[in-house]
DNA sequence: TGTACATCAGTGAACGCGCGTTCACTGATGTAC
DNA sequence: TGTACATCAGTGAACGCGCGTTCACTGATGTAC
């Protein structure tokens, strides 16, 4: 019996292998990201580590570079699966920096060589890389800017304001998500600090808030430091 | 006439020299950074680019990662005189944020290679500088911390929420810092608005501060966008 | 001042290594009949 | 179903290159007398 006998539809079995090899060069250069940059890493090693010949590279990618993008493409989609969670989030309205910290840990652990290949190319990569992290952390802040848009406390708001606002926000984010990614993988009180301290960075960005709501009058808000968390426009 | 009659003092030709070469390798490095990270950068280049033989670069360096260290010690020094300047600024007190751009803004085209090489290395660099440049931002933080606890919008502030507030700020300006690095070299428009955008983004993050004032009366503020840049703790 | 010796910053040849890329190939898979 | 040929993912040898590092060296600078 030939093996082709149990795989009837066209030329699938070649097809699913080479699709097996192109996912293990790019889950290599994955694992392998997580001691260098992306620079640093060379199309041998990440053959080696699949456990293919060099030469066999070229058969699914033109170069490094080409991978690369392949990974940033990869690590975005992982990255918009997140907002498009964060912006569903029914309670949305109600804890949104709890929540939004929330999924982006989950996240973070999740696909942690995603975030960590964005992080470490963000600044200091290849040109190519950099220019698509960029892109795509700005159409992020965009989407961000227009949920803000429709929140009650910002509709006084200018776009270039909302717009500057979820760039704070969107690097605050970026960041603890890096200094996640630092963190020793099982210290939990370590990554507890890191938790409080974004939600309470977020707190004290979305502080002011309120106070651009015309001249009507304000809620009154407590005075410790400590609430700062649960200061947010709803 | 021997040279060195014309120099009497012990030694001082050939160590003058010596510094001469090794300050050359430096600077190699620093023009090299302008195009792609530290860790790309190899030995035989900068003693190419600095005129001299790759052996004669262990005259003065053991490896690279040893000059990387001393590129991060200059680096840093130059940080720390910006800072110094901004804390001794007597009009500290009437427009922080406007001054405070302003001379981050003078200091990263003065020494935009020192800027360009902790901007490139604070993550994915080599892990030795990425933990030296993390250490020394810290630094950078707790001395903003301290200079905010003596502002009166601060009072209320417990240490920690000092901390948190001085890192949001200083990763603002470390932001704003690679922006300008990254803006085309000759382009005023575009640098205005990345100017801009930091003043008023860091005008975001402090709007909330006079809140804390525990219960007292607030002093009642402009309700449009662009009143923000004055809005600061005074 | 002049001489004889010591120091040592910089030289140049040589090494073994991993790199990216080329090329002709192999043999399992796919297709036509 | 069986056969004969085509396709093409992966192979393995070979290449020239830049790398970091070693070593013995040179000759200007420095020092002792």
């Amino acid at each position: 019996m030939r093996v082709n006998d149990r795989t009837p539809e066209d030329g699938a079995v070649r097809e699913a292998r080479k699709q097996r090899t192109r996912r293990a060069l790019l889950d290599a250069a994955l694992d392998l990201l997580e001691e260098g940059t992306f620079a640093s890493l060379s199309l041998r090693q990440v053959t080696r580590s699949a456990g293919v010949v060099p030469t066999a590279f070229y058969r699914h990618f033109e170069n490094m570079e080409e991978l690369g993008l392949v990974l940033i493409e990869e690590s975005f989609g992982t990255l918009r699966a997140m907002i498009r969670e964060a912006r569903a989030d029914p309670r949305t309205n109600e804890h949104v920096i709890r929540n939004s910290v929330a999924i982006l840990v989950g996240y973070v652990h999740e696909h942690a060589s995603h975030f960590r290949f964005i992080a470490g190319e963000r600044f200091g990569g290849m040109t190519v890389l950099r220019r698509a992290i960029r892109t795509e952390i700005r159409l992020f802040a965009s989407d961000l800017a227009t949920d803000l848009a429709r929140m009650p406390g910002f509709q006084a708001w200018s776009a270039e304001d909302l717009q500057l606002m979820a760039s704070l926000m969107v690097d605050t984010m970026v960041s603890t998500a890096h200094a996640i990614i630092d963190a020793p993988a099982s210290d939990e009180a370590a990554e507890a600090e890191i938790i409080k301290a974004a939600r309470r960075q977020l707190g004290m960005i979305t502080l002011g808030v309120p106070d651009w709501r015309s001249s009507s009058p304000r809620t009154p808000r407590p005075a410790t430091p400590s609430a700062m968390l649960e200061d947010v426009p709803s």
